[in-house]
DNA sequence: CGGGTTTATTACCTTGCGGTTTTATACCGG
DNA sequence: CCGGTATAAAACCGCAAGGTAATAAACCCG
């Protein structure tokens, strides 16, 4: 299912420290150590938030001796943002037609007679 | 903060289900037992993904009786959006950032001929 | 009033999340 | 080889999510 991609995308959203972490990365590669240090948490916390996000797609990690850096994959953003952009059409799609039967009703009312 | 609003939007968009109602109420109101009805699920289950909604923004609930109609409100998506679209952005233009390094690179190397 | 319909509430279960601390693993450099 | 550094793994905790079944509450209609 295209749907586990979506779920793993925005429950991986879900949460400040994530965002924030991929806020950090939208600058470049950090290490694990780089990414934990602007927050309260213990280095185990970010490194389970990291896995979180490299199952949904939107961290890449490598490896350089110790470090396990992880950068940025934007593709399932855009997954999330299509599916975000077809929802709000369709449901404007439908005030469209609410616009147009009104605009319908209006006419019927004033006396001009056959438009659908 | 701001913040909690777009936790609560994408925790309440990380599910399917919550996502079929979403584009259901897309096509115009309903109600809990039309909206459970394509669902293999209980009512209570659904009346439980209603809550979850309407604690993001993204369902507004009215009264017709016995009837709890649900309806749309797209404001959320928008928040969620936006901060998609920066995020990418904000991304998007590192690369920039790192192509105009490379050519300055490249330029350097093709003028001075200074390499080491 | 009383029965039928719609929805919410309650109590409960299981699973997974976000956090911790502690321990293990892998690698570098002197 | 040894000490330091970076990261992962394991075991545990509290709590909320998603589901169930059963019951209550609110409302219409005959």
């Amino acid at each position: 299912m295209d749907s586990d991609v979506l779920d793993r995308t925005f429950a991986a959203l879900a949460d400040p420290t994530r965002r924030a972490i991929l806020a950090r990365l939208a600058q470049g590669e950090a290490t694990v150590t780089e990414l934990a240090a602007p927050f309260a948490i213990s280095q185990p916390a970010i490194s389970k938030h990291l896995k979180v996000l490299e199952r949904a797609g939107l961290v890449v990690r490598g490896r350089d001796a110790q470090r396990r850096p992880s950068r940025l994959d934007v593709a399932p953003i855009r997954l999330a943002v299509d599916w975000l952009e077809e929802f709000r059409s369709a449901s404007e799609e439908r005030f469209q037609r609410l616009d147009a039967v009104l605009a319908d009703l209006r006419a019927e009312r004033d006396g001009k007679s056959d438009d659908h």
